[in-house]
DNA sequence: AAGAATTCGAACAAATAAAAACATTTACAC
DNA sequence: GTGTAAATGTTTTTATTTGTTCGAATTCTT
């Protein structure tokens, strides 16, 4: 292989990079039969233009990076019924529509089911849901501003509620920590009640997504009572008499089995 | 295995993760062909970048759960210069200020410097710094909110520029993607470059960061002239006479040897 | 709990690669 | 041909990476 213009010879040494992680400069130089400045001076002008990185004897495709924000993956919890829970919000949802989803486990669950592909706007306050969705070509992803939590991914804060006021979305998709027999709605945290508050009043319907064992729990803060939602989805776990109490306070209320 | 670069390797080392919980020094020093020694220091080196945590005779994926926003990595390129121009933008800033950063790559160097504790605010659309700095006790992350972009970690758009609105800043650190001779500054993206106009608005002084590449250099959007920022810092290698010509429009102007 | 066997990390030396400066060739216009 | 600019090669200097050795630390074994 002799006496390429520069331009195709550096066309070829982007080919090189399909092969494997990386080139090597000397190796370059050799199949070229150019020196290896001529090689490091073609790596410098493909680093600009395209997507390679230089290194030291070499070079490679730029790396995927990623960000990486503390997690406590609670997801095993109850697993099984906030997947059902999820997939029967998902039947819910029409191509087109703008949701909101809190920064529960169920509603990531849900995220995850959104990644068919239809024209969707997703709104939520959750980095989890965020990366969940942040390469589904259909869904266009908006995350909230506002103060992260620390070991929390997801945003809460004056911020996200002023954040959220600027919206009106179709759908909000929320958890809880607890559900009072009484219908009342609880969270461990005062900022994210007060986003849930707002989640409802900002979203056409709002629907609550809780596991049977919600129920008769309570936690700190009382962010609303299902007389305020209009759909509550919970799993079979559910006492019929409770839920039957529950339906009188307003809400739709489906069960799904897990 | 051939003799690779030492990215390259360390790259490799790291698919090697995939196919199990964990690896040993020596299987890798013998499949690389390389010292024990060398395979600790990539070790060291992934160790560093978080992506694995480092055993007694191996190594193995980090245990933290976390949350994957990728993107391509352009940090090595010009990262020495950015590096010195953070270091002297660090120096501007006083413990109890809140700083606006914005999404480039100088910014998250400069994210990186913010990390020894002082009581800092930091307004930002950037989940790369928002992830530098999540964990840093003496300083608060404000995320601003918007679009994500596809394969960028940024938001952008009406949301983050209305989210920007709420807020008043000591300063706003921002990098260029080219600034033209006669001191306009250039953006690639029409929304980001809406961003920071707004930044240096919010903010009581705005400071422009660019390595001396980026002078002589255009891009689609014209965000602004260096007549509205109040402090350049660039490099050494810009030329003094375009420094001087820039002067004359306002901005005090810091140059850094790298 | 003590001793043996690994493994680790620091220090230094050797090898290798990058960058800078300068010389040479090539390509092309006139 | 000759001048000029771009590209390439060479040489020297500087910086990075790797290998080796050895004492300290950690884990395993008994």
């Amino acid at each position: 292989m002799k006496n390429l213009p520069s331009a195709a010879r550096q066309a070829q040494i982007r080919e090189r990079f399909a092969g494997g992680p990386g080139v090597s400069v000397s190796e370059l130089a050799r199949e070229f039969g150019v020196s290896e400045m001529t090689i490091r001076r073609d790596l410098a002008a493909l680093e600009g233009q395209s997507h390679i990185q230089r290194t030291h004897g070499g070079a490679m495709l730029t790396q995927r990076m990623m960000l990486e924000f503390d997690y406590r993956d609670r997801r095993e919890l109850h697993r099984k019924q906030k997947q059902a829970i999820a997939a029967a919000a998902r039947k819910l949802i029409q191509p087109g529509q703008r949701l909101i989803l809190d920064n529960g486990t169920t509603s990531l669950e849900l995220a995850a089911l959104l990644k068919d592909g239809q024209h969707l706007t997703v709104i939520t306050p959750s980095l989890a849901v965020a990366s969940e969705l942040q390469h589904t070509p259909g869904v266009e992803v908006i995350l909230l501003g506002g103060v992260i939590r620390r070991g929390s991914p997801d945003l809460t804060g004056p911020v996200t509620e002023n954040c959220l006021e600027l919206f009106a979305a179709d759908f909000a998709f929320q958890g809880a920590d607890g559900i009072g027999h009484d219908g009342a709605i609880y969270n461990t945290d005062l900022r994210l009640a007060r986003v849930d508050k707002i989640m409802r009043r900002v979203a056409n319907k709002s629907c609550l997504l809780a596991d049977h064992s919600k129920i008769g729990a309570t936690a700190l803060v009382r962010s609303g009572t299902l007389a305020d939602v209009d759909i509550f989805i919970t799993d079979t776990g559910a006492p019929a008499a409770t839920l039957k109490r529950f339906a009188i306070l307003g809400p739709q209320i489906i069960t799904v089995k897990p």
